[in-house]
RNA sequence: GGCGCAGUAGCCAAGUGGUAAGGCGUGGGUCUGCAACACCCUGAUUCACCGGUUCAAAUCCGGUCUGCGCCUCCA
């Protein structure tokens, strides 16, 4: 399996720490208010990652944080009067609700920032023992100079991150020994959370937090680490610098990043009116439909997202529920249990579809690709399939589709659902209807029964429902 | 200013040396009492543009144009 390294820029062949197992962490949102759809890319392409990892056989130790402490929260909890736990802990509570609707597995493990102050205060005090930290007036700063490696993963010259570019100096941090220093802690403010630490009450610093909860809960060496392209600098940057300077050993062995989700072609932000939250998605369609619209480009190529492309994922998405319905509809009603003789061909043609996603997933997460597949899977089976096919034949191919779009966390089987025993009367009336050529009645009876959200479908095999 | 990414049909999007996947949409047809679904056909003599390398280029090299991202909180 090749995944793509941004530390070296290319592809490269996945090798695990352990045989068989795969560490990965996520970095996960600042759950100051609802997550928006720019924050549902990592979630969903990492989910998805994680997936084919464990349809590999991997076991897979998925961890991903929540920031909960953090001067956005703080903001926030200010405006509504409230405390920051409170705003935290809601909208930690939201954003799970949102993930499940995306088909987002939970992590292995969701550490809280909050709950982790004591490791990252003995991780601060080995960097300063260590000297690659250095405490002014009760905040502590990390000491940039003194890692060598530093700008390895965002492969930035270091003298041209120092001059050229704005702002470094305009912090109000001038107590800092290089502009590129960053802040590792940083004392209380009046009305702030604060926890106490050697260096006087205060806070921890954003990118101490990943360094600490991805060692305590994956060790001192993981195989991936992940998130959005943005984080490349300085986030992650700055996490390789703390855990590689505290534990001696390189710390991540394959940096994945996300592409962003434009708007309109720009990014999205609230002054620009172009913002939409996950819940907002969530009303008008299926959070799978968002699901299956981000899967269809590659993860890191960047990804535009407008109400058009929602109809089209939506319809294409359309395309393999009625394919699985369908097929499920013709397993109740075939005659013949045993997989027939030219059946064998066609299951061998089945496996070359789910050999082709394969191959797109071994390369680098190829979604798109491995979409296309699923397409070609689902158009053999509306060719060959029919009235004719034996259960096992079918079953053949509705496993398949199945488990292969459960890599991509989409849920194409639907519930068994019963009618009522009302509607089901109805159905058969319009059948008499029909039989005796009355059909005005029979049309009179559809209209009625999609009115109450029964679609109906004539098929040879007989009459085929589903909820609109 | 520094670093980097991208430009493939109406739209979305794979394809990194061997002669352009897939989806959505459009139009036509088959099936159907009709509808829906499905199926068949319909689509780029061509991959932003200009040069170059090669038997062979969307793919490699050089240049031009355009769009975007990071360098600051950000998924």
């Amino acid at each position: 399996m090749k995944v793509y390294n941004t530390m070296s820029k290319g592809k490269e062949e996945f090798v695990p720490l352990e045989e068989g197992k795969v560490k990965m962490y996520v970095c996960g949102p600042t759950v100051y208010n609802l997550i928006h759809i720019g924050n549902a890319r990592p979630m969903i392409v990492f989910d998805t990652v994680r997936r084919y990892f464990e349809y590999k056989g991997y076991e897979v130790n998925f961890v991903s944080n929540f920031t909960d402490v953090d001067d956005k929260i703080i903001k926030k909890a200010l405006e509504e009067g409230v405390s920051s736990e409170e705003i935290s802990k809601r909208y930690i509570a939201e954003c799970k609700k949102d993930m499940e609707a995306m088909h987002i597995k939970p992590a292995t493990k969701h550490p809280l920032a909050t709950e982790e102050i004591g490791g990252m205060i003995e991780l601060i005090r080995t960097l300063i023992e260590k000297g690659y930290a250095y405490e002014k007036n009760g905040t502590v700063y990390y000491r940039t100079r003194k890692f060598q490696d530093y700008g390895k993963l965002s492969h930035k010259n270091l003298d041209d991150l120092r001059s050229g570019n704005r702002s470094l100096l305009v912090t109000g941090e001038e107590e800092k020994e290089d502009p590129l220093d960053f802040v590792l802690w940083k004392p209380k403010k009046e009305g702030e959370p604060a926890w106490a630490s050697p260096w006087g009450e205060g806070r921890p610093g954003w990118h101490i937090e990943c360094s600490e909860m991805s060692k305590k809960y994956l060790g001192e060496q993981i195989d991936i680490h992940a998130g959005g392209e943005d984080l490349i600098f300085p986030h992650h940057e700055n996490e390789i610098a703390q855990s590689e300077a505290a534990n001696g050993k390189e710390f991540a062995k394959y940096w994945l990043h996300n592409g962003f989700l434009n708007i309109d072609n720009r990014k999205m932000s609230k002054s620009l009116g172009n913002f939409f939250t996950v819940r907002e998605i969530g009303e008008k369609y299926d959070l799978q439909v968002l699901r299956f619209f981000m899967l269809s480009a590659h993860y890191r190529s960047p990804l535009n997202f407008s109400a058009d492309l929602m109809e089209a994922a939506k319809n294409g998405l359309e395309r393999i529920l009625t394919a699985v319905e369908h097929l499920k509809f013709l397993q109740e009603s075939a005659s013949i249990e045993e997989i027939q003789a030219p059946e064998n061909e066609a299951l061998e043609k089945i496996q070359s579809y789910v050999t082709d996603f394969e191959k797109a997933m071994e390369d680098d997460f190829n979604t798109a690709d491995a979409i296309a597949a699923v397409f070609e899977l689902v158009k053999y089976a509306n060719t060959t399939a029919d009235g004719t096919s034996s259960k096992a034949y079918l079953e053949a191919l509705l496993e398949k589709i199945v488990c292969l779009t459960d890599v991509l966390g989409l849920v194409v089987e639907k519930k068994e659902e019963l009618l009522d025993t009302e509607i089901e009367a109805l159905i058969q009336e319009r059948q008499r209807a029909r039989k005796e050529k009355n059909f005005a009645r029979a049309d009179e009876i559809r209209e009625e029964l999609l009115e109450l959200g029964i679609v109906l479908k004539d098929t040879r095999e007989g009459v085929q429902w589903k909820r609109a």
